[in-house]
DNA sequence: ATAAACCGGACTAATAGTGTACGGATTAAA
DNA sequence: TTTAATCCGTACACTATTAGTCCGGTTTAT
């Protein structure tokens, strides 16, 4: 179905909070409610954003998260495979790896998708963040809805 | 992971056998053999892509599969939404289907993940199916490997 | 020392995808 | 008219992936 899984979505609605405090650290426990995620998801979420280095955690008592560049300096393409890994259209599309498809020998592209799936690459690192986060940028942020 | 299912991968080595024919009826049967592919899966490859018009079916004894236009005329996404249902790259993607993300009330990016999937909606749209195709067309075509 | 907060990984349940099977419909040919 | 080849549609079991959670460990301000 190609789609990407719930939690680059979730990365979004989070990061957005974030964005709008630059600067500011905010725990995993206030961006949970914020966004209205249950709290372990939002942890999983930061923890996969902290270690592409899209996020900036600082632990301990005042600790918490904060965003590392302005929201321009993101790809899509970034975002996404800090969520789901790397992106390949199929199994055999990446790099050389066609180690797991049972039909190498007779397949007659093989490989080929990998022009796919270089459009498809690029079409994604042509879009950043701030193209994801709604203009509606200036909203009170303490609240539910 | 943002990859598609095995489905596709399979229909374009499915197609590249009915490509090297035109014209012809080849049955599901030939295609396996010729594929390596195990037969129920080729044979659910044709239905799907026989009720998009990517290829055509005919009944009855003599019958079997052919392509319907020449492999610059399918486009990949064609191909993929074939074989994986429409592309949207998320559960609140598609359209203004968002009833089920449960954030949808509180989401900073309602819909946004939109420009996405048509950024990589277009991108798809540019390849057909002669780019997939690899250029080993002249093989014979009997044999397996 | 204590408590707030992140880190890493493991674990379970839910969901989606893979591959197969079966009964039915259609049609050329015997 | 009967038969057999061939596609059609759906349903099913099996497997892989994803979602969501939990827990023990580490860091650090007070
Ligand atoms: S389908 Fe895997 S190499 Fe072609
Ligand atoms: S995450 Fe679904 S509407 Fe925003």
């Amino acid at each position: 179905m190609i789609k990407l899984s719930k939690l680059s979505d979730y990365a979004i609605v989070v990061l957005s909070c974030l964005a709008a405090e630059r600067g500011q650290l905010q725990t995993a426990v206030m961006l949970a409610q914020q966004t209205g995620i249950p709290e372990p998801t939002v942890a999983k979420v930061l923890k996969l954003l902290s270690k592409k280095e899209i996020v900036n955690s600082v632990r301990g008592v005042k600790g918490g998260y904060s965003m590392t560049r302005i929201p321009d300096q993101v790809t899509v393409t970034e975002l996404i495979e800090a969520l789901e890994g790397p992106i390949s259209i199929t199994s055999c599309a990446d790099s050389e790896i066609e180690s797991d498809c049972h039909i190498a020998q007779l397949c007659p592209m093989r490989g080929n998708w990998n022009k796919v799936n270089s459009a498809v690459k690029s079409a994604l690192d042509g879009m950043n963040l701030s193209d994801l986060l709604l203009p509606v940028s200036p909203q009170r942020k303490g609240g539910r809805a």
